[in-house]
RNA sequence: CGGAGCGUAGCGCAGCCUGGUAGCGCACUUCACUGGGGGUGAAGGGGUCGGAGGUUCGAAUCCUCUCGCUCCGACCA
């Protein structure tokens, strides 16, 4: 893509209704655009992080045997009421009328409709284990939107749904949720921590939130050091093993937000040297609730002595939009973002310092041609502006890799290869650089 | 929902107290110089001062109502 011909309207200032790095970076580098409170348009950058998060959710839900369907955004209140939440949720629910004076509303949610689906045509254990899931957005009229896309009012969700028979099958589901939000967090370069989070009404052990450590988290932390050394994309997952030992590796260590934390226990499990208090942004939740909606939405199954019982669901949460935010929050500089190359909009940007002069010209057109035939996701810095500008907005939108092609180096065959976090810059030959980034 | 603020050019702000031709910086347009970390100069364009009502000869400024947005707290993926 080039610059020149792309919308990316960056700012110098920062908008005074910005409070943390990730809201102040999203609208300086024209990733978003307020609508109204807690609602944002993406612009072309955005979308692409927003589309690429996505991507990697989608990837790591299908390796589960998770499948994904598109459940709509109005949902009818009569489905709620059924479940006794139309009553329940109070304000956070936009509710609508339509034309005929029926209710609507736009979900916040969708345990209702996708119990309401499977009911109508699973009826046998024989067709168990099920697990399908979305990613659509979601309405909460929060009293208070805040921080961005952190905490907005519309947001994009992947919420699944996994139904069983018994809550030792909806375990095994719970576990392959589980390791696959660890997997999809880790291959967004963040560390998220599972912490174990209330379960309400259903008790049991089998409610985690994940949570990655940043300065502007909402919430107080506490967890084992561990935590943070550990890569879970190491080994490969077989999610037809038992994963028991590996959810269990992973809930041994000590892990709590402040409303679950235990300081006693904190103290004794963990030593000294290895406690870590700090605050977190919660990035995902998943959750047991048994028969909660399946016995009032009527989803019953028949088990193989012929008994009808309610199916056993739990519901798998992620916040796509909200991740955008939270990897901000966990990768940027005094300059910029510094975006993860998983979900960098492009992987490279090409800064020609003096378009217009024949040889700058002529070696970034050919570089651009050459990385885009290579299937390398390029910016290319064409527009008439200074070098100064162009270090400046590209250090601020944070790809990955800056190609620098000017005047001086070029007069010996040079060009520069920049990493975006390490700050290192190579002096390279261009067929050094594309090779670098192609190969 | 309690408390506190703010709405003046795309962005950041001054002007309001004490009513009298709407300003500054950045951005934008044109030209010249310049050319490796947001350059210099010159000349320009851009405004229902959030909206409605009122007071007044005259309202961005004073009064009333209203809408929007933000911050702190309580609540949430």
């Amino acid at each position: 893509m080039r610059l020149s011909q792309y919308f990316l309207p960056t700012l110098k200032e920062t908008p005074s209704e910005a409070q943390i790095v990730s809201h102040r970076y999203m609208l300086r580098a024209g990733m978003i655009r307020q609508s109204s409170a807690g609602i944002y348009s993406w612009l072309p950058l955005g979308f692409r992080v927003l589309k690429n998060i996505e991507q990697i959710v989608r990837e790591e839900q299908n390796a589960t045997g998770a499948q994904e369907v598109l459940m709509p955004t109005i949902q009818s209140a009569d489905l709620w009421r059924q479940s006794g939440r139309y009553e329940d949720y109070g304000q956070e629910m936009l509710r609508i009328t339509d034309r005929h004076d029926r209710e609507m509303l736009y979900g916040p949610t969708n345990e209702e409709v996708i119990t309401e689906i499977f009911g109508a045509h699973v009826k046998s254990y024989r067709h168990l284990p099920r697990n399908m899931y979305h990613i659509q957005w979601k309405f909460r009229d929060e009293v208070r939107p805040r921080f961005g896309v952190m905490r907005g009012r519309e947001f994009l969700m992947k919420d699944g749904y996994s139904f069983d028979l018994d809550p030792d099958a909806g375990r095994v589901a719970y576990n392959k949720m589980f390791i696959s939000y660890l997997r999809t967090y880790a291959r967004m370069d963040l560390q998220a921590i599972p912490m174990k989070a209330e379960t309400g009404p259903i008790g049991g052990d089998m409610s985690h939130e994940f949570i990655i450590l940043a300065d502007t988290g909402e919430s107080e932390v506490f967890c084992h050091r561990d935590f943070l050394e550990r890569d879970v994309l190491q080994r490969d997952i077989d999610y037809d093993s038992d994963l028991q030992p590996l959810v269990d590796e992973w809930t041994s260590l000590y892990a709590a937000t402040d409303d679950m934390h235990d300081a006693a226990r904190f103290e004794s499990e963990v030593p000294e040297d290895r406690r870590v208090a700090a605050r977190g942004i919660e990035v995902g939740h998943i959750f047991f609730f048994g028969d909660k909606y399946s016995k009032p939405l009527g989803a019953f199954v028949s088990t193989p002595d012929g008994d009808e019982v309610p199916v056993q669901m739990g519901s798998y949460g992620i916040g796509v939009s909200r991740l955008v935010g939270a990897i901000i929050e966990a990768s940027h500089d005094d300059k910029g973002i510094i975006w993860p190359e998983s979900v960098a909009p492009f992987k490279v940007g090409l800064v020609n310092l003096r378009t217009g002069d024949e040889a700058c010209d002529a070696a970034c057109d050919s570089m651009y041609a050459k990385l885009s035939d290579a299937g390398v996701e390029v910016l290319y810095d064409d527009r008439e502006e200074r070098a100064g500008a162009k270090f400046a907005d590209m250090d601020l939108i944070g790809l990955p890799w800056q190609l620098i092609a000017g005047p001086r180096g070029l007069k010996e065959g040079k060009v520069e290869l920049k990493n975006r976090r390490s700050g290192e810059t190579d002096e390279l030959s261009i067929d050094a650089a594309l090779t670098r980034l192609a190969g």
